[in-house]
Parts: structure tokens; sequence; C-alpha cells
DNA sequence: TGAAATGTTGGGGCG
DNA sequence: ACGCCCCAACATTTC
């Protein structure tokens, strides 16, 4: 049989528009197939619970992609550069393909990964496949990384148009050597003892076909809307594709290329399209972001913020987290999230401007949350948005920029629809006091069947008074 | 990808 | 008729 390549997955799980595997596929070799859940490389950036979720439902389906074309998706667990290089040894593998890292932890598995590989004597080729562009791609002039959004934009629209995305290949010889793997059981993925996940399976679908679903669907009629309903969370203005680019069920390319087909096909031209490509770039963004800042996860990129006063209190912490904060917007969002796996962006901004400047509680206790209950879970989104939000990133909200979550939720769920989904003892209120209940008249609440401190929390902190709080709090950072 | 505080303007009530 | 005041509406500044 003539030597294979050892097509090592990561966060690549598709057919269609990966150029590993197109390479692969191209010389007609066999293609060895092999996925490696690593927890110990990334430390205690393991994958969380709800993205190992939708990782679980993924694989199965790859699997099965692989299966139809005669292989075997070999799932191993360990180190991955160590397993990966035993599984090309073991198979005698000609060369390693796969898609390329930008975080640095994965980083410097490949870089371990290729050492091994050279004392094997097997070919190492890391591809893209995972972003646009790549970071080292989109810098100033003067060789640094663009620290604005809209500038590194400009950047990133400026350079050559991307090349269009490859199709499935016609043909991949994958191959079955009857390796030993782990199963999609083993790897224990999936909640157990307690089944949370029951509205994970009611809301996702975590394949390439399920991407390919959802990309469709938004394309025939959401994304000319976009910019006007996005930011309403009880309208389903979103494409939703996010835990499928966090995972790669679906490639950025992909989606990028078919929203810009689409613009051409109806006539529409770049413009239309561009708020929502636009979010495909603030991705584009923070991975650039994590690549030349790798300590975004873990530190504050103003460094001054390490002194900060923040104000720790796990009860707190807790309600945040349960959504029995008092605030019923925050709420709703912390039990979306809880519930699906996804929460609405305007309202992570919202509860993120609370835990950090109403809580005073640290941006990297939001982080972790949201890491452990995201489906869409992605290390450098994620930490991006929590140092954007408690105003210590780069291009960050300036520190006294602190939402109101009534107003917020006035502004942007008018008709408490969304509350009233995700807060169901508040449904009965009427509008005029979903989003403030503690300053509805008693009859109100009565009829509602609403009792304060009984059916919902009463604010657990005031907005007047913690706002005042932060800016004081601020105001001590500045003068050291 | 804010919100609150403060300043300005202009209409209308009223002595 | 006039000046004064109030205050809503809007603009600007500040946090």
């Amino acid at each position: 049989m003539m030597q294979p390549i050892l097509l090592w997955f990561t966060r690549d799980l598709r057919l269609a528009d990966h150029p590993a595997l197109d390479a692969a596929a191209r010389g007609g070799d066999p293609i060895v197939a092999l996925f490696v859940l690593d927890d110990a490389s990334w430390g205690s950036w393991a994958r969380g619970a709800a993205s190992r979720w939708f990782l679980a439902g993924a694989l199965e389906a790859l699997a099965s992609d692989v299966r139809d074309r005669g292989g075997r998706l070999v799932l191993r667990r360990g180190r991955a550069d160590e397993v990966v290089a035993s599984v090309a040894r073991a198979v005698r593998a000609r060369a390693v393909f796969w898609t390329r890292h930008y975080d640095p932890w994965g980083r410097s598995v490949e870089r371990r990964l290729e050492a091994r590989l050279g004392e094997l004597g097997v070919e190492a080729r890391a591809f893209p496949g995972f972003l646009i562009r790549e970071p080292q791609e989109v810098l100033q002039r003067d060789g640094e990384p663009y620290r604005v959004f809209t500038p590194f934009s400009r950047a990133w629209l400026a350079h050559q148009p991307p090349h269009p995305p490859l199709p499935v290949p016609a043909r991949i010889a994958f191959a079955d050597l009857g390796l030993p793997s782990e199963t999609v059981e083993t790897l224990a993925l999936r909640p157990t003892k307690p089944d949370w996940a029951r509205g994970l399976r009611a809301c996702w679908d975590p394949s390439e076909r399920g991407a390919e679903a959802l990309l469709e669907r938004f394309l025939e009629g959401p994304v000319w809307n976009y910019a006007r309903d996005r930011d309403f969370p009880a309208r389903a203005g979103g494409s939703r594709l996010s835990p499928h680019l966090a995972i790669g069920t679906v490639s950025p390319r992909r989606v990028y290329w078919a929203a810009l087909a689409r613009a051409e096909a109806t006539g529409r031209g770049f413009p239309a399209v561009w708020p929502f490509v636009r979010q495909l770039v603030w991705r584009e963004f923070a991975w650039s972001n994590l690549f030349h800042f790798p300590e975004l996860p873990d530190r504050p990129l103003r460094r001054e913020f390490e002194a900060f006063p923040w104000a720790i209190d796990a009860r707190l912490l807790r309600a945040w987290q349960k959504g029995r904060t008092g605030y019923p917007i925050v709420d709703a969002g912390m039990r979306e999230l809880w519930t699906t796996g996804w929460m609405h962006n305007r309202v992570r901004m919202i509860v993120g401007s609370f835990l950090t400047k109403d809580l005073r509680i640290p941006w990297q206790e939001g982080e972790r949350w949201f890491w452990d209950t995201l489906v869409d879970a992605d290390l450098a989104n994620n930490a991006m948005g929590w140092q954007w939000v408690a105003g210590c990133g780069i291009d960050a909200a300036p520190y006294f920029r602190i939402f109101n979550p009534v107003l917020q939720a006035k502004k942007f769920d008018p008709e408490g629809d969304y509350v009233r989904r995700w807060v169901p003892e508040l449904a009965r209120l009427p509008a005029a006091w979903i989003h403030e209940p503690w300053k509805a008249p008693p009859l109100v609440l009565e009829e509602a069947g609403v009792r304060l401190g009984l059916t919902y929390p009463p604010p657990i902190v005031d907005h007047e008074i913690a706002r005042k709080e932060a800016l004081d709090a601020f105001a001590a950072l500045r003068t050291g």
C-alpha cells in the first residue's frame, strides 16, 4: 500500500473548504483521519462543557462522512503532538497535514509536533483554514498589529480578495487501517448524570450539514435585515453560525463567499452584506489579537487593570450565573445561555457590563463561565469580548461606558418578548414594567402573579449606586 | 458596540 | 405687550 497521509483534524471538522484535506486528496494518497482530544496541552483553557457537547456531535457527523468514503475517523485522547507523531509512525505516514492553530497553546503543540515528525523523517505541513486571512498578513505599515478595529477592518478589506472556497474533493481515499480508536461515547464529551443538554439538542445540529442549513436559511432573508434586526434579541436576526465557526463545521471563507455571492446574485452589492461580513472581520480581529498578544485570555492588555479594585463576592457571582440578579434582561440572557448554550450578542454586552461594572467582579470570572457554557466558546472572541466590556482591552470600551440594564432592555427589547421567553415568572407583566418590576405598582405585580423576593428576586444591587462605585473604583485606578 | 449631567433654546403660562 | 420663569426638547460635556 502507498504511504498514507495522516490528516490531523483540529478545529476544522468538515470536508468542504478544507485546504489540508484538499491538498491531501489531490495526490490520491490514502488518508488516515485522526482527531485527538487534548485537554492537557491547553491547560486551563481545555474545552468547556457546552463546546464539548457540540464537539461530540461534530465528530459523529465527520466520522459518518469519513465512513461513507471508505475510511474511519480515528479518535484518541492525549497530548496531540505525542499522539499524532505516534500514529504517524504506526501507519508509516509520508506526511502529516493539519489546519493551523493561532492560539499560543496550539502553536506550541505544533512546534513540538514538527520536531517529533522531523526526527521521524515525516513531512509536516500546516494549512490555513480557520481564518480567512493570516494574522501576519494584516499589519500596520510599521509591521505592528492593529490595536483598533476600524483601521484593521479597512486594511483587511484592502487586501486581495480571498480565494473562493474549495469544494468537497470529488474523491477522497480515506483509509481504515484498523487502528485502535476511542468512540465518541468513550471520549465522554456529553453530560450524563445530570443531562443538562436537552436545550442544546433542541437548538443545534452540530454538523457540517447543520451549518449549511443555517447559512442557507440566513442568506434566504435575515441577512438583508441584519443591520436592523441584529440588536434585538427577540428577533431571529443573526445567523447562529458562531458554534460552527468555532469548531470548524463551516469555514469562515465559505460564509464570506456565500454572503458576497448572494449579494451579487440579487443585484445588491457588497454594502448589503457588509454589516454581517463585518462580524466575520471582528472574528479575524480577535484572532489577530490573540496571535499577537498571547496573554489575551488571562491578563488585561492594559496592565494598570491588574491593580483594579475588584469586589469579589461568590454570592453575587452565583446570582449572575444562575440568572437571579433581579434585572430581567440580565437574567433572561444568563438563562438563555444556560438553556441553549448561546446568548444574543447584545445581551452578552449587557450581562458583561453588569458583571464587571455593576458587580465589579473580575472579567475573568465571566470569561470562565462563558467558556464553560457557550457552545460557541472561542478563545479569542471570548477573551477579546470580555476585555472589551471590562475596558481593559486594546480597542476596549472606555471605562466609563457603563450599560444601564433597564435602558438597554427598553431600547432593544421594547415589548419585553425576550424577557418573557426566558424569565417566565415575569411573563404576565405589561411591557411598561417588565424591565423594572421593582418599580411596578403592587396591584400590577399582583395581577401578573409576581411576588418580589418570592417568585422573582429584587435587584441584587442598585444600578445607580453600583455605577457610582464603579466610577470611583476607576478613578482610584487612574490616580494610582 | 452608553449614560448621566449639564448647558442651551424656545414655546407658552402668567403677572 | 413685555419680561420672567418653567420646563421640555435637544445638544454638549463629562464620567
